[in-house]
Order: structure tokens, then C-alpha cells, then sequence
DNA sequence: TTGTAAGCGTTATCAT
DNA sequence: ATGATAACGCTTACAA
């Protein structure tokens, strides 16, 4: 209440000696203990909210050998993600102590564990959460747990123990959207896969291969196009795929960057979108709308997924607000969204 | 060196007992004091490393007062803008003992000061980067400045001092771009402007009508258009823009994702873009790269500007390598794109 | 140039 | 249920 400009701030003793019991006593109700009474406690409440006084962090660090933070580790190519994902954690943690320390980190370097090491080792956080791709990583997963430092890692599929997990359902939904252009009346559908070494990439083309064999199709090995989750090999894709003589009345994109490149082809060469081309990405990126026509893509409920994240890493630091944020286990389910790049082949 | 699994970390105390010094003096080497002897130091950097010791941040930063942190604070509907400014400060502060620390703030809230004030107080970190649109408020600087927390604010315009402050040439650039219209020939130019209140919008705003005054042109009515830095208040304005007896022959748009929604409306009704309209964005996101025809717009340096922000931040904190990182103000400055969107007018 | 003693603000231990 | 005292690992102030 107080927070006097220049001023110091009111310290454990202050609201001791005003509420007339010891330091640890305070620190018993700061820290929640049962074995206290109600008497006592109010009286500490009392005096702390009469001093305005906040517990400093730095001096409860050293004491727990802990840090009241969080670590988000990531090394995405996706800042969309990386922002949304960073957004739901916060909306979780908004009313706790906890913080949000962010460290991105370079999966490609040897000394990758190391980094990572040493930054945990440093600043202690209470738990790490692990964006793909390096969520995959089963060695630093091992290391937050040598050191003792908490940890969720974020996935396509299922990567860990459930209560290390918050994983999407990137196989189902592909399924579902393939199924749909099966439904339209698709037969010759192309795939742009993602990066290789990468889950999500091959949960994808998991969930596509299987609508086409549900329908008794399979991919054509010449509609089958790599790719890295970017937009040059969404281009490349594109001119590959369509200079075939018979070229996909369709194509499934691994990610919605790598779809804008393959749509830009077909603008290139004259080709209708979806009159003669339907095309899905995945992500509902901010470039699945800002691209003509708008783009029917898979929405990945990120956000909400950072929540989880936070609720499953740190309960007992959460506010009760935020438990209860997203209760439903179906908002964590990501769903295909259509759009306009969608219709029936060869109109 | 060491790192023991399971094992303490070295202390203060172990690396005096080792070097036979007081762990003053180990203090004074990890804090490169000037009152040492070189042959004392010498030993003390041999215990440390054969220790493989690391300081513990949490006991510094209660003696010091201050945590090793970087506090970001922004309120910015631009992830990728967020994102990148984040992967420019921590280039500057890979070598440092420094972290990031983010925290989103909602701008709208009337506790705004509060928050932040409390986060500060709590979090102590060395700096804080201000982020617009809230690098804006003078107040929310003010208040670092009690704090006793250093501070940069990044804008499109010289906000404070030239030490708290980096700033791009918005203006500029947009006159460059705009006298590029007028060079091609547009005589008809339309202006879709960014939010009230962001000094970015009006940086750009002024910039565009000083191009179109240079040229003795002047800013129809008709040809303006409101917007707020969103995709759909970028379909609006096309909707106004384009149902014009004369409708302008190019408009430029204070962001990408309102010249995305531009151009989306002139697919919709078949003008060719740029045959019929040229357009053009601000920002250089990856929308500009993934629409089709690919946008002309600005790039901001928004990247090389959060390694600049640190330097101004904590230039005594960072590595002789971060320091060295563009030394060319040149690289701080915004570049016009020209891409496919542009054109001679009526073609 | 180096060392000693006293914090920094909290929690842990072990009494009572 | 509560409190005295010693950590936690480092820095500052002041001596030497």
C-alpha cells in the first residue's frame, strides 16, 4: 500500500516487530504453513498489508536455492508460436510470484546441453517448459531432471509421461482435413511434408497417408513434395507439383508458410484458387488469413496449451483464477478450420 | 569444469580455501576490481576454474540489490516485431551474465503503472526495454527512473534523451517510399493510417503527406482512410478506397497487415494488383513475403535495434564481442523493399 | 593490495 | 504453535 518513492522497502522484520512475533512467523504465513494459528496469522496479515510489504524475491531465492521463475526454452522458427505459447503461460501465472524468463537456444550447436546447463544451473528456476523442435530431446528432458529443476515438454504427439506432456493431436486433425478434400471429391491430392528429424512432421504425414488409405487412395510418390516448414520450399513445392501433367487437384501443406508459397505458384501460373486447387496448410498462422483467398488450415490451440503447460509444471504456485482457466479438455484439441481455399475439384 | 550431478556447486569460500586468499578477494577478481594484484588474480582465476566455479546470481543479487536481468516490457500486437527485438537484445547479451526477463503489459489497463511498478520492485532487474506503443508514456519512464531501474524506450521517433532511446526514421523512409509512387508516376495515392495515439502512425502519416506536398500533390479526403494496424481494418479501407468513381491507382498502408487486407479486397474484385493498384506496407513481416503479389514495403531493423538497445542499456554488463556488433549506424537505419506490388499506375 | 566483520532478506533447524 | 539462531552465497564498509 505504502511503496514510498525513494524510500526502502518494509522487510520481514518490519512486519514481525509491528505484528509482535518473529520473523519466522511471518515467514510461516508468507509461505502458507498449517501450523499456525488463525489468530496469529490474521495479525501478520494485518501488519503486512498495513506496510504494503512484499516478500524480495532475490532473499527467498537464496534461501530456496530456487528461483521463482520459469524458463521458456525454444528454438522455433515460429515467432507466432513462440509469442502465443509465452502468452498463455503468462495468463497462467499472472497472479502467482513466478516470472517468465525466456531463453532461446540453437539445436543445431554440439554444446547444446551444455548451454542449457549452465543456464539452469545459473538461474534456477523453479521448471523449464520445452517448445518443439527440442522438445523432442529426450537428453535435456534427463538433465532438467538431474538438476532438479521441473519440466513440460510441448509436442505433436504424446513425448513423455502425461504429467510432463502437453501434446496436440496433429495426427487426428490432418486425418480430419485430408478426409474432407476426400469428401469433396479430391482423388489426386498432393503432400508437402516438413522438416525431417522434426515429430511433427512425420505425425502429419502419419495422419495424411492414413485419410488417403481410409479412402482407398494412396500418395503418389511424384505428389509428394519435402520441405522445411518454410516458405521457399512451399514455393519450390509448388512448382514441382504443379508442372506435373496431372497435377494434384489438392495439396496438404505441412505447415501455413509453406501453403502461402505453393498458393503464390498457382497465382503465378493462372491457376484458380480453389477452382482448380485447393490447398490446406497448418498452424492458422496470421498468414493463413492475410493470404487470398484465406486459407482452410488447422488451428493448434497454442495459447491455451501454454496454460496447460503452466497448470501442469507449477500447480502449487498458481493462483486459484488460474487453475480454473480451461477446464475443458476439448480446447486443447486442435481443430481444421475452413476457409475459402477449399472447394470441389475442377470447378 | 566440474558440475557434479548430484553434487553442491562451489562456493565463494571454496575457491578462497583453494587459492588461499579471503573470499574478498575472490569477490574482487569476479567483479574485475582494479586494486588486485596480477599475480593474486592469476590464482584466483586458477582456483575458479579448476572449481569450475560460477557465482550463484541469487546471493549477488540480494547483496547487490539487483538481479542480472533484462526486463522486456512490451504491449505489442506484432509478434514477430516482439520476437525479433528479443533475438537482437539477447545477441548483445549472450556473453553477458545477463538474462530476459519478458512481461507483456496491457497498455488499455489503468493499473498499468501499478503493474509494472510492482514488477520492477519485485523483480529488480538492471534495465527495463520499453517497447511501443508503451515506450510512448512518459510516465511509465519516469517511473524507472525512481526506480533506480535503467531504461531505453524504442520508438519511431526520438522519444527521450539519445542514452534512453533508439529510435528508427519512420518519416523518412516513408517519404522515400512514397516519392517512389510519385517517380512511377501515381498522381492518385491513398493513405490507410495506423492506430490513434501510436506516434508511429503519426511519424508515418506525416511522412506521407510531406512526400505527396514535395510533389505538389495534396491528400484527397476520400483517398484517407482510418485504420488500426489490423488485417481487417486493411479490408475496410480497400472496400472504402476501391468503391471510388476514382479510386486512387496506389495506396500505401501504415502496416503490412493492412495492406494485406488491401490487397485481399483488390483480388476480390479482380483488380490487378499492381496492374491497377499499387500497394505498399510497413514493417517487412512475413506476411509482406508470404501474399501474393509479394508486398513493397519498410524494413524496420528491428533486430539490430534490440542489440543497439542493449548496448545503451548496459553497455558495462556486455562482452567486448556484444559490444562490437554493428558498430554502423547505417544498419539502425530503415530501408524501403520494393517488391511486386509496385508498379506504374493503370498498365 | 588484502582481509575482517557485518550485513542483504529470507528460510531451515531445532528448541520450547 | 512459536521463536532464537544459524544458514544461504555474496558484497560493502572499514581496517590493516
Amino acid at each position: 500500500m505504502v511503496g514510498q518513492a525513494g524510500g526502502k522497502q518494509p522487510t520481514i522484520n518490519d512486519v514481525a516487530a509491528l505484528a509482535g512475533v518473529s520473523k519466522k512467523t511471518v515467514s510461516r504465513v508468507i509461505n502458507r504453513s498449517e501450523f499456525i494459528s488463525e489468530k496469529t496469522r490474521k495479525a501478520v496479515q494485518g501488519a503486512i498489508e498495513t506496510l504494503g510489504f512484499v516478500p524480495n524475491p532475490q532473499a527467498r531465492a537464496l534461501a530456496f536455492r530456487r528461483n521463482f521463475l520459469i524458463a521458456l526454452l525454444h528454438d522455433n522458427p515460429n515467432a507466432q508460436t513462440v509469442l502465443n505459447f509465452q502468452q498463455g503461460v503468462l495468463d497462467a501465472i499472472k497472479d502467482s510470484d513466478l516470472a517468465l524468463l525466456v531463453r532461446p537456444v540453437d539445436r543445431g550447436s554440439d554444446r547444446l546441453l551444455d548451454d542449457v546447463r549452465t543456464f539452469l544451473e545459473k538461474q534456477r528456476p523453479i521448471g523449464a517448459m520445452l517448445l518443439p523442435p527440442i522438445s523432442e530431446n529426450d537428453d535435456l528432458a534427463a538433465l532438467c531432471e538431474t538438476l532438479g529443476v521441473r519440466y513440460v515438454r510441448v509436442g505433436s504427439a504424446p513425448l513423455d509421461d502425461p504429467q510432463h506432456c502437453v501434446s496436440s493431436n496433429d495426427h487426428d486433425v490432418v486425418k480430419e482435413a485430408v478426409r474432407r478434400l476426400v469428401d469433396l471429391g479430391h482423388r489426386r491430392i498432393g503432400f508437402v511434408r516438413g522438416p525431417e528429424g522434426f515429430r511433427s512432421a512425420a505425425e502429419r504425414e502419419k495422419g495424411f497417408r492414413e485419410a488417403l488409405a481410409d479412402a482407398g487412395l494412396s500418395l503418389a510418390e511424384e505428389h509428394y513434395a519435402p520441405g522445411n516448414y518454410r516458405y521457399a520450399a512451399g514455393v519450390e513445392a509448388g512448382e514441382k507439383l504443379l508442372a506435373l501433367a496431372e497435377p494434384p487437384t489438392a495439396i496438404f501443406c505441412s505447415n501455413d508458410e509453406m501453403a502461402a508459397g505453393v498458393m503464390s505458384v498457382a497465382h503465378g501460373k493462372g491457376i484458380a484458387v480453389p477452382g482448380a486447387l485447393s490447398i490446406i496448410g497448418f498452424d492458422d498462422s496470421p498468414t493463413a488469413t492475410h493470404i487470398w483467398p484465406a486459407l482452410s488450415t488447422v488451428r493448434w490451440p497454442i495459447r491455451q496449451m501454454g496454460v496447460r503447460a503452466a497448470q501442469l509444471l507449477v500447480p502449487d504456485f498458481l493462483g486459484a483464477g488460474a487453475k480454473a482457466i480451461d477446464p475443458d479438455p476439448a480446447a486443447l484439441t486442435s481443430t481444421f478450420v475452413e476457409r475459402q481455399s477449399v472447394a470441389p475439384p475442377g470447378r
